[in-house]
DNA sequence: ACATACTGTAAGCTATAAGCTAACAATGAG
DNA sequence: CTCATTGTTAGCTTATAGCTTACAGTATGT
């Protein structure tokens, strides 16, 4: 089959609808010599009289009717499609599916992605933690939150946040409690985060000037931080943590933060998404409550 | 609602069925810029991204899937229909309504008709006899027989015979078998048809130049034709009616042609449809038919 | 019976949209 | 890393949707 004008379907619909050429223009905003010309050349396409004219009534033919009958289905199909998509453009709903690192999901994205569930309920939420990359496109991934520093770019990003690292150490720690200066450290036990690039060299900054780079030495090395974490409450040693996975143990005093005068980089929370034209309005309202959210969460820190 | 441009939901649909811009384009038998284009103007149209594109990918969004759905039902509806037509325009089928006078109608049509019907079963024969001319739009009327002399010509019309009338007496008429010259037919009892623009005035021709002009005198009028044979056969006098209508009598011998060496103008009939663009096939069909039949019995005539 | 207003179509034109070619950036396969 | 393939962009051509004007035919109103 070689694939009809669709367009000129609806325009024979509202000839049959109004039973004149004349209203059906003036319902299709359009003169009526282009409705009689388009009507025309489906007769012409479908090589079959669709209609019987005389100056003052149209009727349709047996094949008219039928057809009619299938272009009420179609129209209002298409219409009911339009409408469909609009409601879901004006109102997150679907489901929409969240990926994010373990450590930063769990203890930020979690509750957020519970609030965001309850305040829309037609919107399904489905969090995917890990820390493998995902492929966005392939897994229907919304929205990626990733935790440190962009490197490709086809995606589109929006920071939402940022978080500084800590250099902690177990409470019973008292070397490394009792360093001065960021070299002081190169000689304590430290566990080494094997997620990041440079896991052993750290660069500290004191005030506007001040810049040491100190090369930890390499004692365990783990590749989640959860359980880098996990280590370091067992008393393993040293470690670089952020602040959001500490800010709690720090509080109840069973890690304490070593040379605090001194900061580490601070890195970007972003939210990540596809390039697509229009954003679905789920995703758009999640990443507005992402930020609003931890700001105010950051305000407190 | 602003109507959208139904095509674009055929590119849009080729593009999720195959997968691939490309792929489509070839389906489409177009190029992939242009389908790239219309699918990017779709979804200007509805506001909405529906389809994520990775240079090596694309997958349909939530809103494309949900859309892709309707566009599913849209085309094969659409499909249906041209089938559906096509199926139509290649047999008779439907009903097919035939208006007739009612003495050739019934004598001649009548018989035709059931032959119609039972060669194409899918096809319904509605003959309506009547001697008033319908309004062929109006009435849904697809054929209309029409004996004698066309007038009017917003439709058009096939000729699928014609008619001789002939001057017939009651075999008891003595008066009227001795004439012998147009003329002697003036004082004779004569039954004129109110049918006719002219009941009395004949036109009598022998041969190629002999003509005479006779006015009839005025006796009994009816204006049925099947009324005035009847009145003919009942010995009330001379009358002229089509062939189709005295053979029967003449063979048995109940009526007896006066002046048979004189002709009397012949008529056509005409079978008349609506000036419409492409002829249904039932219509074509019956006409042929017509045509055919009618040209064997005048030709035993 | 006659003028009139309105019907759908035809003809000629304009502008817009559909379509093509060529070139490009991105990406995955080998 | 190279190369083929993807979808998009840009620039252009062509087709066609659409408008204006004009016309023939027909109901309708007077």
């Amino acid at each position: 089959m070689e694939a009809i004008n669709l367009n000129r379907l609806a325009y024979f619909a509202a000839v049959v609808d109004t039973g004149s050429f004349t209203k059906a223009a003036d319902r299709l905003g359009i003169t009526k010599t282009v409705v009689s010309q388009q009507v025309a050349r489906l007769e012409v396409e479908l090589e079959t009289s669709l209609l019987i004219r005389t100056t003052r009534r149209v009727e349709p033919t047996e094949a008219g009717r039928m057809l009619y009958a299938r272009c009420v289905m179609i129209l209002r199909e298409a219409e009911d499609a339009v409408d469909e998509l609009s409601e879901a453009r004006a109102e997150p709903m679907g489901v929409l599916r969240i990926a994010a690192p373990h450590d930063y999901g769990a203890s930020m994205i979690a509750p957020l992605a519970a609030g965001f569930a309850r305040r829309f309920p037609a919107c399904t939420v489905d969090l995917v933690l890990s820390d493998a990359r995902a492929d966005l496109v392939a897994d229907h991934i919304d929205v990626s939150i990733r935790v440190g520093w962009l490197d490709d770019s086809t995606l589109q990003a929006r920071r939402i946040g940022s978080f500084r690292q800590r250099l902690v150490a177990p409470a019973n720690q008292f070397g490394a409690i009792a360093a001065r200066e960021p070299e002081d450290l190169a000689a304590l036990p430290f566990i080494a985060n094997g997620a990041l690039r440079e896991p052993l060299l750290w660069h500290f900054a004191r005030g506007d000037f001040d810049r040491r780079v100190v090369r930890m030495r390499q004692g365990l090395s783990i590749n989640t931080t959860p359980a880098v974490l996990a280590a370091t409450l067992a008393g393993g040693g040293l470690s670089v943590l952020p602040d959001f996975q500490v800010a709690d143990h720090l509080g109840s005093g069973r890690l304490v933060e070593v040379l605090p005068e001194w900061t580490l980089p601070s890195g970007g929370i972003h939210a990540v998404y596809p390039a697509a034209r229009f954003r679905p309005p789920k995703v758009t309202a999640f990443v507005a409550m992402l930020v609003e959210e931890i700001r105010r969460s950051e305000g407190k820190r």
